[in-house]
DNA sequence: TGTTTATATATCACTTATGATATATCGCAA
DNA sequence: TTGCGATATATCATAAGTGATATATAAACA
């Protein structure tokens, strides 16, 4: 259940509307966690009863009351002891497009073929993405907020990111060499 | 949904219990896919009522009936038009450890490092995993089974899985560097 | 001798996550 | 002028996933 932590992170940058939070989730962090909006509402809502954040409700002409949360002393602690506290051991993760590179051996080669050039397009795409957008994302908002130190933070990890996709391009373009040799 | 497809691929190997999909699952994809045998058998049976595996059970004294699974040719149609279908997105991921970073920011620098620095030997002590246990248990299930094509596709994950956990043991250490240096 | 681990399946409650739909307005483009 | 995307929140049903517990035996271990 980390949703609420990465919800109270977004909250100790600045208060937000949980609509913000969705659109600085998707520009920032989808890369490493993400949720809907039916997930959101709710979760802030939680969040709340349990004195983490506080809601001011603005009531506004004809669309819904925009209701902005703030983080509390409380809800501080709560972030900062659960970001203090180091992981323990690597937490599962899941890739369908490995599952299915990995069952592919009763496949012919020019299906595997397919798939393999179809992902690696998408790495490719993803790649661009962290060097060109996500970096100005960063350094916009650095710019604007003055959060220098975070900044560093998110730069360490879009690092991250951009290292991680360069390895998946050059090893599907690796792996659609070999199996182009396979008989 | 794909733990559908992650049973039908390993019974598209060979026929075998729950029991046994989630020994092998644990061994070799617990990088990219994972689940409990609470989730397995109850996804087996309903795989059994579609037509896409068969079960034949075999009373055992004692111990309550082994149900060994095989895969049916429907299932197997079903597992490689799910295979040769090139993915059209990537999917999001989770991962903690990285949100933990992300979210640093408001953290002293002592923090920070001791959050890196566990996350460093946990992701060294996988790579050594990627190097040595995954390598030798594909090697050993090749030798045994003789399954050469497939031990082609199980050999190529486990080099992205490897040089994957050597870019994040390398970014860690240079993330630590960097902390180190804050002020 | 008692405890843990492995074999083998199963259920139950609960949490987390997804997809669809509803409401209501404004601006923009086809 | 019709429809789409953005703003803003919310509910509903369902699916997927987790943790705990139960049964039953044998072997390994301390």
């Amino acid at each position: 259940m980390s949703l609420r932590y990465a919800l109270l992170g977004f909250l100790g940058l600045d208060s937000m509307t949980g609509y913000e939070i969705k659109k600085n989730l998707d520009q920032s962090t989808q890369l490493f966690w993400h949720a809907g909006l039916n997930q959101i509402y709710p979760t802030l809502k939680k969040l709340e009863t349990e004195g983490l954040v506080t809601a001011e409700a603005e009531s506004q002409d004809g669309k819904p009351d925009k209701r902005t949360y703030t983080i509390t002393p409380a809800g501080s602690e709560v972030l900062h002891a659960w970001l203090a506290e180091p992981l323990s051991f690597l937490p599962p993760s899941k890739n369908a497009g490995l599952l299915k590179i990995f069952f592919s051996g009763s496949l012919e080669n020019a299906a595997v073929l397919r798939q393999l050039e179809t992902q690696l397009e998408l790495r490719r795409k993803q790649l661009r993405r962290y060097e060109g957008e996500t970096r100005q994302v960063i350094e916009e908002t650095v710019a604007a907020t003055g959060l220098t130190r975070e900044g560093t933070m998110w730069e360490l990890v879009r690092e991250l990111g951009e290292a991680h996709e360069r390895a998946y391009v050059e090893w599907l373009e690796r792996a659609i060499e070999k199996v182009r040799q396979l008989p």
